[in-house]
DNA sequence: AGCGAGCCCTGCGCGC
DNA sequence: TGCGCGCAGGGCTCGC
């Protein structure tokens, strides 16, 4: 479950049940599935086994849970990246184990008493690792979940996302005022917007009555404004339902699905009336995958020439 | 700097 | 019923 709505859907899901839990076993069923951890497994599961968890924290769409007693004051989180088709699962002890189980762990919790947390995985592009706390680059908290200023070193290059008090407004209208790019690339870049995937910018851009390829740099302050606003305004709503779940893959830490599914405008709707207009929405390749819009409503918008 | 291509993968639904 | 194809929410790296 990728998107920024997703992954907090998971997050505030895992949150109070990992808080102050203790991980009492690590199995790693797949390998493939460490692949941004820099050791072998056993050292994933050596370094885990008996240590305390502190939180689940969230940027964008990488996920983080910070572990008790670092060794030598470094502090340490275990990362987890959803990729595309990645979930984590709460289940009890006992519990069947999903065909597609890669890493499982046994929690336990002072209060909740003993839990299973499963790392289930279609497509293996999405991975856990062990990695070092290093402080933000602007001492400002790293992410949702968390008051301290320590990031997982391999989410360091990762931007703030839109919901992120700590996101900055007129830096980003400063980075898109000076990239030579379309917009859709610039809103999927995690390094400078993180968090929007593909259903999200489709459906931001249609929101912002945008063509996807509009370049960046003619935007304007007052355009970029309103795309940010559509932005924020789609992923709040997202997340208010739960996220978007087109099958059983997209679900929260209890198995559920969201329904926000039921509100796309633009995503996987061509050959559709659209929403706003009623003329039938496209889909057109893009960046390896596709866009959906309206060709009227988000019509290329030529920038005004000055006299 | 930015971009396209390639790569990492499995499983599903569809048309034949 | 079975097979092959196209498709899928992401991100990293490389060469131009």
């Amino acid at each position: 479950m990728p998107e920024l709505p997703e992954v907090e859907v998971v997050r505030a899901g895992l949150e109070p049940a990992v808080t102050g839990a203790t991980i009492s076993s690590v199995t790693v069923l797949e390998q493939r599935s460490l692949r941004r951890h820099s050791g072998p497994s056993e050292d994933f599961v050596a370094r885990l086994t008996g240590r305390g968890i502190l939180g689940a924290v969230r940027r964008g769409k990488f996920l983080w849970l910070p572990l008790a007693d670092s060794p030598a004051g470094e502090s340490e989180a275990l990362v987890v990246h959803l990729g595309m088709s990645g979930q984590v699962l709460l289940r009890a002890v006992g519990a069947p184990n999903d065909g597609l189980l890669r890493i499982t762990f046994g929690l336990e919790h002072p209060q909740h008493g003993a839990v299973r947390m499963d790392f289930v995985d279609q497509r293996i592009f999405g991975s856990m690792a062990i990695d070092d706390l290093v402080p933000t680059a602007d001492g400002l908290p790293a992410g949702l979940g968390s008051d301290a200023a320590l990031v997982p070193a391999q989410v360091a290059h990762i931007a703030r996302d839109p919901l992120d008090p700590a996101f900055s407004d007129s830096g980003f209208f400063a980075a898109l005022a000076k990239r030579r790019t379309g917009i859709k690339r610039a809103l999927l870049d995690q390094g400078l917007i993180s968090g929007i995937g593909n259903i999200y910018a489709d459906e931001s851009l249609w929101a912002a009555r945008m063509h996807f390829d509009e370049p960046t740099n003619t935007l304007g302050r007052a355009r970029a404004k309103t795309l940010l606003a559509e932005v924020r305004l789609v992923l709040v709503r997202a997340l208010g339902e739960g996220g978007t779940s087109f099958d059983a893959q997209y679900v929260n830490v209890n198995g559920a699905s969201g329904y926000f599914s039921h509100s796309l405008n633009a995503y996987g709707q061509q050959g559709k009336p659209c929403p706003r207009c009623g003329r039938p929405l496209v889909r057109e390749s893009f960046m390896n995958r596709n866009s959906h819009f309206c060709s009227f409503c988000q019509r290329m918008r030529v920038p005004a020439t000055s006299p």
